[in-house]
DNA sequence: GCCGTTTTCGGCCCGACTGTTTTCAGTCG
C-alpha cells in the first residue's frame, strides 16, 4: 500500500511551495494529499483499474497531480518533487512544523540569520539572536525554544494508531514466509499503549531463520538495518513521515509463552511477577518458569500466569497498577470488547468538514453492525471546520429525516458536536438544541486559558440540559498539543451527577480521554462514552483504539454508554 | 492545482488569536 508515502510526497511539495510563496497550489496539494491519506484502498489498486482517469476520480485529484500520481507509482519517484527539494534546505520544513512558525517566519530565519535546521534555531534562540530581528523579540524566542522541545519530545514515540498498522503489515508479510509457525506483536503495541517507542515481533520458526531475516531487513520502508542474526535483528522503517524501529526475535516453541509475557511488559508488571516467583520458589524469564532446573510453564502465555496462581491478565493492564493483586484473587475486571459496542455518537458528514455523506456514514455504520449512528457535525462558530449555522442545522434536519426513509436496518441519531464558547455559553440557542436527540459538547478555542476560567467555562456548559456528552475533555493533541488546564475532578463529578458522558475520543490524535483519567471517571462512577469523531468512513475503525484506552482504564461494558442498545440509550439520553 | 446547476476562468472556509506593534502580519484551525 503505497498512500501513504505518496500524500507524504505531495504534502512536502506543499510545504515547499508555500514556502516559496506560491499561491494555491500548497492548498491543492494537501488537499491531494489528505485524500490520498484517508483512500479506502490501496491507490495502486486505483491506477490498475483505471490509470489517469480513476486516479482523477479521486476528490482533489486532477489531471496533474494524476500524473505525478502515475509517475511514483510506475517510477518510484516524482522529478517534480526532486526539483523542488533543491531549492529549499530540508529543515525548513521541520521548522515550519514547529507550532507558531509558519513559512514567512521560516523564510525570513533562513535568508537573514542562515538558520536552516532545528539545531540551528535553537542555538540561535539560545544566543538572544532571533530576539533582535525586527518582528519578534524575547516572547518569541522563548516560544521557540518550547516548540523545539515539544517537537523532540514528540519524535520519540509514535501514535498507536500509526504503530499499530505497521505492525500488523509487517506481521501479515512475514506470516506467509516459509517456515514461519507462529507470529506475534509484543510490547507496547500489544499493550495497545497511546504512543509506542518501538515495535516488538516474535516469531516461531520451523527449521532455519535465514529466510525470514532476509525478508524482514528487506520489508518495504527499511532505511537501515541496526541488526541483523539467527535469533535477531532490528531495523529502522520509515512509513510516510514517520520513523520507527522494528525489532523481531525468534523463539523456540516451548519458550513462546514465557518470551511473549517477557517482551510485552511493562517492566514494573514483569518485576513484579519475578518476585512473586522467587516468593513461590520459583525463577521466571523469557525462557519459562522454572522450578529449580525444571521448566514448569513456557510454551503457552496463559501456563505462565496460572502456574503462578492468577489468571491471565490482559495486556492492556500489565502496568503493575494493582492488576496482579486482582488477578490473585480472581477480581479483573470484565473488560469492555470491541463486539460490545453498539454505536457511534460523534460522526462528521460533508456537512462538515466530513468527507462522506449522512447515507454513507450510516450504511458504513450499518455495515460494521451498529445499531445506531449519531451524526454530529460542527456548529456555527467552527467556520474552518464549515459548521452549521441555524439555517443549516435546521436542513439538516430535514435532510436526516428523508435519510432515515431510506436507509433501514440502523437508526440514525441527530446530534451536534457544538462549541463552548469563551463565557461557557453553547453554540446554539435552545431553540435548536431541542429539536436534536442530544448534544456533544467541545472546547475548541482559547486553549491557554487558566484552570479557574476553563473549568468555570466547561461546568457553565454542562448546566444546559440539552448536553449529553462532553468531547475530548482535555484537548490534548498527541505529540502537538498540551491539555488545556482544568479540574478533571469537578468535571468528573459534574457529569457523574448531571447523567452527561464523558467521550473516550478515538481519533489517533486524540485519544482523550486518556487511560490514566478514564480510570479516574470509572472510580468516580461517571458514564464514558466511545466515539470515534471519525471524518471519513474508514475512520470509523478507529472504535479500536477508544476500546483500547477504555479497557487501560479499567471498563466493562456497563461504564460505556455505547455498549447500550438503541432502546436503553434513548432512555438515557431522555 | 482543482473545480464547476453562479463560472472552463476565476475563485479557492475565513475569523480568532498572538505577539508584535500602534494598526497589523503571521499563524492556526
Amino acid at each position: 500500500m503505497k498512500n501513504l508515502e505518496i500524500a507524504a510526497i505531495f504534502y512536502a511539495m506543499a510545504d515547499i511551495l508555500e514556502l516559496q510563496n506560491v499561491q494555491w497550489k500548497p492548498i491543492a496539494y494537501r488537499k491531494a494529499a489528505r485524500s490520498i491519506e484517508t483512500l479506502s484502498e490501496p491507490i495502486e489498486e486505483v491506477y490498475k483499474r483505471g490509470g489517469i482517469n480513476a486516479l482523477m476520480e479521486i476528490p482533489g485529484i486532477g489531471e496533474a497531480i494524476a500524473k505525478k500520481t502515475e509517475e511514483y507509482l510506475l517510477t518510484g519517484r516524482v522529478a517534480e518533487y526532486e526539483r523542488l527539494k533543491k531549492k529549499i534546505p530540508k529543515g525548513l520544513r521541520e521548522i515550519m512544523e514547529l507550532q507558531g512558525l509558519g513559512p514567512k517566519k521560516a523564510i525570513r530565519l533562513y535568508k537573514e540569520l542562515k538558520i536552516d535546521s532545528i539545531d540551528a534555531l535553537e542555538k540561535a534562540a539560545r544566543e538572544g539572536k532571533i530576539a533582535k530581528l525586527e518582528g519578534f523579540k524575547e516572547k518569541s524566542e522563548k516560544n521557540i525554544l518550547k516548540s523545539i522541545e515539544m517537537i523532540k519530545k514528540g519524535k520519540e514515540r509514535i501514535m498507536l494508531g500509526v504503530a499499530l498498522p505497521i505492525a500488523r503489515e509487517i506481521v501479515q508479510e512475514l506470516k506467509n514466509v516459509k517456515g514461519v509457525k507462529r507470529i506475534e506483536i509484543a510490547g507496547s503495541v500489544r499493550r495497545m499503549v497511546e504512543t509506542i517507542g518501538d515495535i516488538d515481533i516474535l516469531a516461531e520458526i520451523e527449521g532455519h531463520s535465514k529466510e525470514v531475516m532476509d525478508r524482514f531487513v528487506a520489508l518495504q520502508g527499511v532505511t537501515n538495518i541496526l541488526a541483523k542474526g539467527e535469533k535477531k535483528s532490528m531495523v529502522m522503517i520509515r512509513k510516510g513521515k514517520y520513523d520507527i524501529q522494528v525489532d523481531l526475535r525468534i523463539i523456540e516453541s516451548n519458550s513462546f509463552g514465557a518470551a511473549l509475557q517477557y517482551f510485552t511488559g511493562n517492566k514494573e508488571h514483569n518485576i513484579e511477577l519475578r518476585k512473586l516467583a522467587i516468593a513461590k520458589g520459583m525463577k521466571l524469564n523469557e525462557y519459562g518458569l522454572f522450578k529449580g532446573d525444571k521448566q514448569i510453564a513456557g510454551k503457552e502465555e496463559r501456563e505462565v500466569y496460572s502456574k503462578l496462581g492468577m489468571e491471565w491478565i490482559p495486556p492492556e493492564l500489565r502496568e503493575n497498577k494493582g492488576e496482579i493483586q486482582a488477578a490473585m484473587i480472581n477480581k479483573l475486571p470484565e473488560l469492555v470488547e470491541l463486539s460490545q459496542i453498539k454505536g457511534d455518537l460523534h460522526v462528521h458528514t460533508d456537512w462538515s468538514e466530513g468527507t462522506a455523506s449522512i447515507e454513507e456514514m450510516a450504511n458504513a455504520a450499518k455495515k460494521i453492525g451498529y445499531e445506531y449512528i449519531g451524526i454530529s457535525d460542527h456548529s456555527k462558530s467552527e467556520r474552518i471546520a464549515n459548521g452549521l449555522d441555524e439555517k443549516r442545522i435546521e436542513q439538516q434536519i430535514e435532510a436526516i429525516n428523508e435519510i432515515r426513509r431510506k436507509v433501514k436496518g440502523i437508526k440514525i441519531l441527530h446530534g451536534s458536536e457544538v462549541s463552548i464558547l469563551p463565557d461557557g455559553s453553547l453554540d446554539y440557542g435552545d431553540d435548536i438544541l431541542k429539536r436534536l436527540d442530544y448534544v456533544i459538547a467541545a472546547v475548541h478555542s482559547r486553549f491557554k486559558s487558566s484552570k479557574e476560567e476553563m473549568t468555570k467555562r466547561i461546568t457553565k456548559a454542562l448546566e444546559n440540559k440539552y448536553v449529553k456528552i462532553l468531547a475530548h475533555p482535555t484537548g490534548r493533541l498527541i505529540n502537538e498539543r498540551m491539555p488545556y488546564e482544568v479540574d478533571l475532578d469537578r468535571i468528573f463529578e459534574i457529569c457523574r451527577d448531571r447523567r452527561i458522558a464523558m467521550e473516550i475520543n478515538s481519533f489517533p490524535l486524540r485519544l482523550d480521554l486518556n487511560d490514566v483519567y478514564v480510570r479516574k471517571a470509572r472510580d468516580y462512577g461517571t458514564m464514558l462514552c466511545i466515539n470515534t469523531d471519525s471524518h471519513a468512513i474508514d475512520h470509523l475503525g478507529y472504535m479500536e483504539y477508544g476500546i483500547a484506552v477504555a479497557r487501560r482504564g479499567w471498563c466493562e461494558r456497563k461504564n460505556i454508554l455505547n455498549c447500550m442498545g438503541h432502546e436503553d440509550l434513548m432512555k438515557w439520553l431522555e
